[in-house]
DNA sequence: AAATCGTGGATTTTT
DNA sequence: TCCACGATTT
């Protein structure tokens, strides 16, 4: 139980770790061993300082970062105590708050976590119900209004005291009504959980104080990336004892478009002017040629300040830079360099990640390991919980767990079908709008007052009839599942609806019901749950899944490759990373080209991706990319001409001087609003390139059938093959000391021809 | 109410 | 190009 926590850590860490009282502001650079700085001060703080566990709380940016964490304390203390450590994000957080405290809110405790698609699906309804034209303005755009008021802490009628446009009273009207609606439905989006946490903060300060007096010490990782309403709920949390300290790197912060906002470090210096700073600059995880690059590639960013990382690690290998012809090509040779250097022994399958800018990118990716054989897990993509079968049933469960989820009873009422369709529905929206109740209660109404006389209604007979099937199978379920558990709730819902059946019947259903048994397993561990708070293992599990997240799924020790988008992979870190991509109009993203911010949160995602790499790093790019439809040629990413070339090595494509020169022309010029000041510099660069391609095709008269070769990595070989395919060629190698016959692409391949003929 | 056809628009990133 | 949604048909 002993513990040193002085060891193996530097002087600056150690300060960290032992800074126990008052604000302390972290910044934290990259593989600056941040994770295990954090970890020790808590273990330090309870060993040492007499806190208890539970009086320390902890948010994090995801729910695994949250589970590691946990696991990390609990190697260091063996009793059970580890357990009481409140580590969860921000929304987890506030979730379970607010249903302790329901009693003091409008909702119920077994409330309704709104995701994405209900979120757009209610404000179609309200917009259709308002009478606001979608193809005029984009559900989108709304959307994105008023999760950017609310998490700068702003109401409904604060917005509309504040609008200053002509979208924003359309935003106004909205918004007014989505409020009534969710708060109608027993319901909050993502941005309520936070919004009412610190509403409920400031109308019941007793309920405020109750935790400010339990939690001694409040800490928040990846503080870069919180919004106000986060930092506000962090503040009020740490308000009695100021015990609160952040830990983030500005350099890292890509989360602005979700309303992340950057300036929380500068208020943290700020509202806490004696607050102590700490900055960890030595890097433990990259080669001194990685870490370079990245300075490199971050360091033109106007809006930050200068760190001075380093690192006692090797220099390593020089980072690759490859072109390819087309996004194939570029999926082909970045597989196969990953065979090598699984066959070569350098790296595990486990070690490996292929990160990209969009998830679109992924399939050709997808088609490339399959087709290779090489084993992946895709992050994202098509997210599991949101899989048409999976949130059916999902959406029955929540139905079950609250009835006025309209978002869910709208979903599912008609799948499988039973003649509810959309006339229907909206008739049922329509009274239950005017009578200002949910569509339930609504649906309920019907069925009773119209027991007798079916005439009345505002229904045909036929629709009416079929409600009243629906209204009666759904009580019955609600019945018979009551006392089950978990599982067997969720078996009822598929056989008793019909689900099952309608899934048998369509093609790709094995599939389908194979998703529902993961569904199935992944509720299984909710089935016994112990709850404290006398909640149903439901709710729980419904909390669960509306808030967990596609990087909670990543497996650390799998047999196989990650794909991941650059995203997600903040706080990772692989021994080789690919990223592809590196274009013009992908990285850094077309949407950021003509606005300076967002090219910079396009740089430090950048930066983001070169840093995860331990030792290895490749940047992929395509001469020309399918882009709907049509292919277009592309142009280098700018952050590549930012890497001196003294730490690169280029396969196929160099990016020479001329190149620069013409990419700035292009940089330049699109800074301009009219794309045809562009298309000269793209032109003249497009047919550079394929005079490049002509010549380098030519090359491949060097190597025969017999020619003796030599390999960086596996040493003399002899060419058994050569094959022609685009733009390229395959040579079949056999290689000396029982390594075997491999194949290998003549651009990326590190051959030399033993020159003995 | 479902099936078919046609149009427009598109994906940046996600708790 | 492809997909999703809306309008039109049956």
């Amino acid at each position: 139980m002993e513990l040193n926590v002085s060891e193996n850590l530097n002087e600056k860490q150690k300060l960290a770790v032992k800074h126990t009282e008052g604000p302390l502001l972290i910044i934290a650079g990259p593989g600056s061993g941040k994770t295990r700085v954090i970890t020790q001060r808590i273990a330090h703080l309870i060993e040492h300082c007499d806190v208890k566990p539970w009086q320390i709380v902890a948010m994090t940016f995801t729910n695994k970062a949250a589970r590691e964490m946990k696991d990390r304390l609990e190697t260091l203390f063996s009793g059970e105590e580890q357990h009481r450590i409140n580590a969860s994000t921000f929304h987890s957080f506030c979730a379970m708050l607010l249903r302790r405290e329901a009693e003091f809110l409008s909702l119920n405790q077994d409330y309704s976590i709104l995701d994405d698609t209900d979120q757009i699906s209610l404000l179609k309804r309200v917009m259709d119900e308002v009478g606001i034209d979608p193809n005029q303005w984009k559900v989108r755009s709304i959307q994105s209004a008023i999760s950017n008021a609310k998490s700068k802490l702003m109401t409904a009628s604060a917005f509309r005291a504040g609008k200053n446009s002509y979208f924003e009273e359309i935003v106004d009207r909205v918004f007014t009504r989505y409020e009534e609606l969710v708060s109608q439905s027993n319901a909050v989006d993502f941005d309520d959980l936070i919004m009412n946490t610190n509403i409920l903060f400031q109308n019941h300060p007793e309920v405020l104080e109750k935790y400010q007096s339990r939690y001694l010490h409040v800490m928040v990782d990846e503080f870069q990336d919180t919004n106000l309403a986060q930092y506000q709920i962090a503040q009020q949390l740490a308000g009695l004892h100021k015990n609160l300290c952040v830990v983030g790197d500005p350099d890292q912060s890509i989360y602005s478009w979700r309303n992340a906002d950057i300036t929380n470090i500068l208020s943290f210096k700020k509202d806490y002017p004696d607050a102590t700073e700490i900055s960890l600059e030595q890097n433990y995880r990259s080669t001194k040629t990685i870490l370079a690059a990245a300075q490199k590639v971050i360091s033109p960013n106007q809006n930050r300040v200068d760190k001075d990382l380093w690192t006692q690690n090797d220099e390593g290998s020089p980072i690759i830079i490859a072109e390819a012809y087309d996004e194939f090509e570029e999926a082909r040779i970045t597989l196969n360099e990953i065979q090598n250097l699984i066959d070569a022994g350098i790296c595990k399958p486990d070690e490996i990640a292929i990160m990209f800018r969009v998830n679109a990118q992924s399939r050709v990716l997808e088609e490339a390991c399959l087709k290779s054989g090489v084993s992946y897990q895709l992050i994202g993509g098509i997210r599991f919980y949101q899989r048409q079968e999976v949130k059916d049933i999902v959406s029955y469960l929540r139905l079950l767990n609250n009835f006025n989820d309209d978002a869910s009873l709208a979903r599912i009422i008609n799948i499988p079908q039973r003649s509810i369709g959309k006339t229907t529905l909206s008739k049922l929206s329509e009274q239950a709008t005017a009578g200002g109740c949910s569509l339930w209660d609504q649906i309920e109404l019907v069925v009773n007052q119209t027991n007798g006389d079916k005439s009345t209604s505002f229904l045909n007979k036929r629709s009416l009839n079929s409600v009243q099937v629906f209204y009666s199978l759904m009580k019955e379920i609600y019945d018979e599942s009551k006392d089950l558990d978990l599982q067997s709730k969720m078996d009822l819902v598929i056989e008793r609806t019909g689900y099952r059946n309608y899934l048998q019947n369509m093609e790709h259903g094995e599939e389908r019901i194979q998703n529902l048994n993961e569904l199935r397993e992944s509720s299984a561990d909710f089935s016994s749950i112990e709850d404290e708070e006398g909640l149903d293992p439901l709710t729980i599990f419904l909390e669960r899944v509306s808030l967990i997240s596609d990087v909670d799924h990543l497996d650390d020790h799998v047999n196989s490759i990650t794909m991941i988008t650059l995203h997600q992979a903040k706080g990772l870190e692989y021994k080789a990373v690919f990223i592809v991509g590196m274009e013009e109009g992908l990285l850094p993203h077309s949407r950021s080209l003509e606005h300076p911010e967002q090219m910079e949160e396009e740089r430090r995602l950048c930066y983001v991706g070169l840093t995860r790499a331990h030792s290895r790093l490749y940047l992929m790019r395509a001469f020309r990319r399918g882009f709907r439809g049509n292919y277009e040629p592309s142009v280098p990413s700018r952050f590549l001409m930012d890497i001196p070339s003294k730490l690169t090595l280029n396969k196929g494509g160099n990016i020479t001087q001329r190149d620069s020169k013409i990419l700035k022309k292009t940089v330049s010029a699109q800074k301009s609003i009219f794309a045809t000041e562009t298309k000269s510099p793209y032109e003249e660069y497009k047919e550079r390139i394929r005079q490049k391609k002509i010549n380098s095709s030519k090359k491949q008269n060097d190597y025969n059938a017999g020619d003796k070769v030599v390999h960086d990595v596996f040493g003399e070989g002899v060419v058994v093959d050569v094959k022609a395919i685009p733009s390229d060629f395959e040579l079949t190698i056999a290689f000396k000391d029982g390594l075997g016959i491999k194949k290998l692409l003549l651009q990326l391949a590190p051959i030399k021809k033993l020159n003995n003929k």
